[in-house]
DNA sequence: GTGCAAAATATCGTATACAATTTAGCCGTC
DNA sequence: GACGGCTAAATTGTATACGATATTTTGCAC
């Protein structure tokens, strides 16, 4: 198997060039669930995949390590992460935390373009509700995430920004792995409840149904621990 | 010079070994601010000071980076991070968004023992204030920033905790840089005030001193655009 | 055929080596 | 004396190499 799906932006400004687009790749893969947690990401692998040296693979995966994408066990190999269900309750208490205030923040500097963006996105999203196939799917998981990334990107503060960068991705596994409705990307129609709060200026109301969105997410989550099941317990009975 | 300070905890079991050790030093050393911001740090010179070769020391560099402690510039180096005044601003918006929820959380869940883990806390601090001397100064700052950090773990979200870790330590930076008074950890009154109101269970009344709290840092800030005074303007009239 | 021990294999951890790029010094010209 | 380009030194970017650790396979005894 030769490199198989590369094609991102060309290159940043920052951190070292290499491992930045294999990141960026990986990164993408797990958001986009053509890699599924737990995973094995060997060094050779990805290094052979982006054809690239181990040097770069391995600067990518632990990369990926901070962002809590992917798991490196010493000695044993790197590993689509495979949040618990206590981390996944970690993740969402997280963005209850963190999302009001940051659309608090956006609401107050939203300029009329960007609420014209965000529409955008909805319809987007919408549009590719209707589709149907794999890469539908995909890009309408990105879509939903991409909506929240948005708003923490007019809120103005690149460092929240960052952190919800990181809770979406790893909201994304949490949902690949415990989700239950077939639905992937739950209440599109919330999002529009609340770019219409925004437009009329009722942060309150737009804040509570931020609040009530989140949890209608986690809601569909299937929280209970799972024992790794992969062994003889699957065929027994 | 050879290896200086080294003598930190052993290890953990995340993260490859080697490089966390070297990454928590430099940290360490930029948080107790004896690393000043623009500091270059050379691979080679940081391999040579702790005796690795310069893989690690890279790999411990690309890991502050992912903090914002370091930045890394292609091609050229890495440096202590500088952090702008409107990263400075973005970093104190940041603390203001999230420590109020942190603290609710905490004290929803607090312990009489972890209380009385924060008042010897404060007790310590208190203590240091009292002292002379530049190590006193180091592990006051250090002590400060404890505080918060406590509250973040008492708070019992890992996610949380991390991002607090980043943003305390950011913290310290911006005050090295643009701090004004020479009381480095301003405000230890103001802990001891939030311990009483978690205590006394007045929720609101502690996120209130909280947010006053954090104001009151940054209003110590001089967050003036510098243009990067090192060139002919210094010497200039 | 099952279970354990030991070699073989695969994979990671770290060091070294080489290529590419930037920075500093040098020299000649204007 | 100042400016511009050229060469040399320093530093980073990436690849390869070697030793260490985990995993799998093999072989043998029972």
């Amino acid at each position: 198997m030769k490199s198989t799906a590369i094609a991102l932006q060309t290159a940043e400004d920052s951190a070292d060039t290499g491992a930045q687009q294999i990141r960026d790749a990986i990164r993408d893969a797990i958001v986009e669930r053509r890699l599924s947690p737990g995973t094995k990401l060997s060094e050779n692998d990805v290094g052979n995949l982006f054809n690239v040296s181990r040097t770069l693979a391995r600067a990518a995966l632990q990369a990926l390590s901070y962002e809590g994408l992917v798991s490196v066990e010493k000695n044993r190999g790197a590993f689509v992460a495979y949040p618990s269900p206590e981390e996944a309750r970690q993740i969402f208490a997280a963005r209850r935390l963190v999302e009001p205030g940051i659309l608090r923040e956006a609401a107050a500097r939203i300029t009329p373009s960007q609420i014209q963006h965000l529409k955008q996105l909805l319809l987007e999203e919408g549009r590719l509700m209707g589709e149907r196939g794999q890469t539908a799917r995909r890009a309408e998981i990105k879509a939903s995430g991409d909506f929240h990334l948005t708003l923490a990107a007019i809120s103005g503060n690149a460092i929240m920004q960052r952190f919800m960068d990181e809770l979406v991705a790893r909201s994304s596994l949490v949902i690949a792995l415990y989700g239950q409705s077939t639905i992937s990307s739950c209440g599109h129609s919330e999002h529009g409840d609340i770019v219409a709060a925004i437009e009329r200026n009722d942060l309150d109301e737009a804040c509570r149904l931020m609040l009530h969105h989140i949890a209608h997410i986690e809601a569909d989550l299937d929280l209970r621990e799972r024992k790794s099941v992969g062994l003889k317990e699957a065929f027994e009975l």
